[in-house]
DNA sequence: GTGTCGTCTGACATCGATGTCACGAAAACG
DNA sequence: CGTTTTCGTGACATCGATGTCAGACGACAC
């Protein structure tokens, strides 16, 4: 007869121990083990001594979240992050520095990806406000955010990156996306340049829209009248923005430099140009660095954002206000930086 | 004298309605709600409806933490992922992964970077235990993860990625390291060279350790005898990596052909090369793709990884795990794929 | 008309912890 | 030495929800 009743491998699932049974182990009232595991005063130290060997005995960890239902400041330790995508370059370097801000005060951090769907902003907001969580960061996409007020007006904090709120004052952290642009062209300009490409991400996306505004402003205090044939919106992968490109060195009087608004974008337009093999008689500057922009050649110029800025800002703000700010909203803006390699600087023939 | 007693801008902080104010406003008992809430059977049409409409009035959100408390099954509908750093790109790419197949199920997602710091695990490990979450999957930073055991007694199902667990019997996802970097030394010795410098990441890291082994037998099935002053190990970031090519490249008796075996070492090992305008003249294959990698020029041959495969297949082991599965723990290998570019086609010299 | 049944509902105990409070013992005070 | 304080401790109510159970009611069969 083989052992059936094999005691330390059978049990699939061991019962989790609870407070009091760590009580009933140190043989001492159940308050007094919340006293030792919360760190307060006022037990004896031989009592710690044997309520802190029976809690190890037992693996006891103490569930956080029965604690918070009684607990007087009902804080979960949780916050919630919303982006694009967390494969996201940029958002994924937000995310570890607002993850850097938070584990030095013991948060944990939830993060979604949104896709850009408007729908999965709310659905993202109300999963995590069932989950109690102190405050979010949010990468708005829908037109309007009045309907957060209710979180807001419960003591949930909340702070947008990347875009501005509409419909809600709050806290923002945000890239320059209109000084930004208008660096790029201004130093396009500077280097002869007046038949400038625009390669421009979906509209839907306010920074986009800033974006383009920054590149027609610039061109405008330049003297320079757009050319609506240079200008292409709504792009947002590298497979359209070759094609585009492609296109557009194609036309009979054809730009001379192009400055294309996001990472992909640039990426498929540096595509196009080696297919052509102009990459050294276009100029280009991209916003936002693309990774290994210094590796191709020509070197990449680009329009540089500070991710880890703006996770480690957009973190404390949120952390202010759950600790009790209640200053008015702030906007605060992050620098890009123009980074000069030599894509940027390549001369206008003409000039 | 001014409105100081503003009604709607004042408030910081509205409570929160409970279950009991739906009730109350319904004019129900605080158990019909919870019907109501939770879809359960047998409440009148006009009931629900009247219960409905004063949990939108009050903009009720149930609070998850609470009924899981009193919940039978007892699930937080959250798993917990540790990874090396949210920001690396494989890592990220994982992520999105699992949150895919996590948000049809209505999981939330903690993410943890670790950054290979063993005491890191366990405090996250710790920190989401409290928390409750209904899975983990993790890369293993520590030697030794039979501290986990316990919480597999409980009944939370942990599934590895991208390194083997040591301790413990659980499910694992993991990349084809070793016949990888086979494929790799295979590519570069079918292309004459002999001389084929290492590059590796840290020796801590049990993958590395597994690219060297196959880069070592594939030499030696070769009939190529390793020279010790090709093999440099523990190189984690770009910037020693180029220095560490450089000094290569200066031996009397140089390499022919590179393998880099991380996606940064490869990164810094190419910057060496252009500054030494020898990147037509030593082949390059390095071990994880580089964004970008075909617009380098020559472009950069790889041994892709498939992050989005082991991100879906360890999530999917996780829920199978959840939902009950208990058959013996699997081991998942997902295939590199050799990506030939040019760079690492490049022949030797000599032959 | 009466008994049985299914539907609809709410009172109450409970989940695992913390806040309040009261009590006994030891320490400090006069 | 009596009295006030402080320390150390546990009983109990409570947080916001769900599980159990019993009761009210109307429909239906006899």
């Amino acid at each position: 007869m083989t052992s059936m009743s094999d005691d330390t491998s059978m049990p699939p699932t061991a019962r989790r121990p609870t407070m009091r049974d760590v009580a009933q182990l140190a043989g001492v009232g159940i308050k007094t083990v919340s006293r030792v595991v919360n760190g307060e005063p006022n037990v004896a130290a031989g009592t710690t001594e044997r309520v802190r060997r029976a809690a190890a005995e037992l693996h006891y960890e103490p569930d956080m979240h029965a604690g918070n239902l009684r607990r007087a400041d009902g804080r979960s330790h949780t916050i919630g992050l919303l982006v694009s995508s967390v494969a996201n370059p940029f958002a994924a370097h937000v995310h570890r520095a607002i993850e850097r801000v938070a584990a030095e005060r013991d948060y944990a951090v939830f993060a979604t990806s949104l896709e850009e769907d408007p729908a999965a902003e709310r659905r993202a907001i109300a999963a995590l406000s069932r989950r109690r969580v102190d405050g979010y960061v949010v990468t708005p996409v829908q037109d309007d955010q009045s309907y957060l007020r209710v979180h807001l007006d419960r003591g949930t904090p909340l702070v947008c990156i990347d875009r501005e709120p509409a419909g809600i004052d709050v806290d923002s952290v945000v890239t320059s996306n209109y000084d930004g642009a208008r660096d790029a062209v201004r130093h396009l300009v500077a280097h002869g340049h007046r038949r400038i490409a625009f390669l421009g991400d979906l509209e839907r996306i306010l920074t986009a829209r800033h974006r383009r505004a920054g590149y027609l402003d610039e061109l405008a205090s330049a003297g320079i009248a757009p050319d609506p044939a240079l200008v292409v919106l709504d792009l947002h992968d590298d497979a359209s923005a070759t094609a585009v490109t492609r296109h557009l060195l194609a036309l009979p009087n054809p730009p001379t430099a192009i400055f294309s608004s996001q990472n992909l974008v640039t990426l498929g337009a540096i595509r196009a140009l080696q297919q052509l093999g102009l990459e050294y008689d276009i100029a280009l500057v991209g916003f936002d660095d693309v990774e290994a922009g210094d590796l191709v050649k020509p070197r990449v110029s680009a329009i540089a954002q500070d991710p880890d800025r703006v996770g480690r800002l957009a973190a404390e703000r949120v952390f202010a206000r759950i600790d009790g700010d209640v200053s008015p909203a702030r906007r605060i803006v992050v620098p890009t930086q123009l980074v000069v390699r030599g894509s940027g600087e390549i001369p206008c023939p003409g000039a």
